[in-house]
DNA sequence: GTTATCCATCGATGGATGTCAATATCGACC
DNA sequence: GGTCGATATTGACATCCATCGATGGATAAC
């Protein structure tokens, strides 16, 4: 995003991620995916510690998904979401500055 | 945010920063002014090559601003806006699996 | 101080979004 | 195939948000 200008399509595809990422209850059910030894849990241990009602919770991992930072995985009964962290690492690459603007930024600063 | 649960407020301080990004016309915002030579410009270059208002831009840039994602300047008549890249390299490191986590995963991949 | 320009704020409006109770769907098991 | 437990979907509601026209406030130049 910030090494190049931004076309409209593209920012609508990066928006929407952002804004999946913009409401508290979603960031919490990341962080405690993380959390997990595999980086994932059943939907059925995600309700309590967010103290959401579960059909919220639903619809939370449904725009985490969508946005396809999670994946979904059915194991008999239970539905497992897992972090997808090639997806988080993209996010990260689009908020790094080219070098040129980071020099030039850090050069101001010192003539500060 | 991705290693240590994130608790209440430390979510909605997150979300509040991604919710601020969350928007195409400010990502654009963003690209445009990490495009130019100083990651910043003034308030009347910024709206033509948008295509919004005038109001609008000045919405977008107060929220931006209030995320702490640019910096704000006058000089003489003209007031310009400067991308703050330690911000966006705080995000960065939200989104940063804990190593533990990274390997865990890795290794399941392979696995399967 | 008047004018011109730049930018912010206000008010209104349409559309998106978070939340939950109720209900539907889907899989497993007897 | 009937039942039960786990998730998803629906419908409703309140709130938030992007957008713009109109207006206000500030600053420079004369």
């Amino acid at each position: 995003m910030l090494n190049g200008r931004l076309q409209a399509t593209q920012a609508d595809e990066l928006a929407a991620i952002f804004r999946a990422l913009g409401d508290p209850g979603r960031l919490r059910l990341l962080s405690f995916l993380a959390s997990q030894p595999g980086g994932e849990a059943c939907v059925c241990n995600l309700t309590e510690p967010l103290g959401l009602s579960q059909p919220t919770v639903s619809h939370h991992l449904k725009v985490l998904t969508e946005a396809n930072l999670l994946g979904r995985e059915r194991r008999g009964t239970w539905i497992y979401y897992r972090l997808r962290l090639e997806r988080l690492a993209e996010l990260c690459d689009a908020l790094m500055p080219p070098k040129r603007l980071a020099n030039a930024m850090q050069r101001r600063e010192a003539n500060a």
